[in-house]
DNA sequence: TCTTTATGGACAAGTTACTTGTCTATAGAG
DNA sequence: CTCTATAGACAAGTAACTTGTCCATAAAGA
């Protein structure tokens, strides 16, 4: 195996591919003002319980860059702040219904993208290919950007 | 299958992972002052031939973004400008012996984060993963970045 | 040939998504 | 009841892009 460099091109250009036609099928059902880094936001905001700090965390950036990707979020009315009911420094964050709107837009254009795939592989390709990549793929921070 | 979202989370997370690990590997092997998006421009240089138009339309950025990523791997001793044989506007790219060594580190560090995946998988799950993607993956540009 | 349009690249400035650094208020541990 | 850690705000700096403009050369059409 002296390709492990192409193989992991083959990865990359795979999420990158997916990225983009997640993003693109999103903003054509109205959402032009997301960017896809959002959506990495949105997955953990709309788990509950989440403050800037483990947004942060999640993400993988620091605690200012998240602070002003949901000062951003609840400019534009996906995102609402409430007060946390432990902790007087903390801010609680929740999707509004636009972000639950945005959020089964986005889930909707996953599923496009990935349908041709599934057609691609047949079904039980398919499913293989799911638990080959669920036993895989580590826990950590889904960093949106390299 | 309503769990479309989640399963592109995977293949991006382990695609971030992915980058990772082969930054983390270039840069123990001595290699600092290089970037994960370096590496898709050297994919792009080792091929011969590249321009930087050409090199730009394979990243999906600006020419004058390219231009300036060029500028800083000459500067950093990775890559050199010959004049074009048939075209006088032109520069032909290539790597220098750095740049070689640089790409053979990538390659290493591309081995040793792949490999466990093909003991987790064994050999033959994983170069049916290996074809699976290889049928997936349409041409196109690599983007380093969303 | 001679004009017209397209392309490779350079130069300059603007934008954006982050970063580091510093601060206040509150929480939790000893 | 201090002492240290944490949530978040505020400010400024930075890096990797972008748009805009220009020149020299190439390619295409009259």
């Amino acid at each position: 195996m002296d390709d492990a460099l192409a193989f992991s091109a083959l990865v990359l250009a795979l999420s990158g591919q997916l990225v983009q036609e997640i993003h693109a099928g999103v903003s054509e059902q109205g959402f032009e003002d997301l960017r896809p880094a959002h959506g990495f936001a949105f997955v953990r905001i709309s788990m509950g319980g989440a403050t800037t700090a483990a947004l942060a965390e999640h993400l993988g950036v620091t605690k200012q860059a998240a602070a002003q990707l949901v000062e951003e979020l609840v400019r534009k009315g996906y995102v609402v702040r409430h007060p946390h009911p432990h902790d007087a420094r903390a801010r609680l964050l929740a999707l509004t219904e636009a972000g639950w709107a945005a959020t089964r837009a986005a889930d909707q254009a996953a599923k496009a993208a990935v349908e041709p795939w599934r057609e691609a592989l047949g079904e039980a390709r398919f499913s293989e290919l799911v638990a080959d990549l669920t036993r895989l793929t580590p826990p950590g921070p889904i960093r949106p950007a390299w």
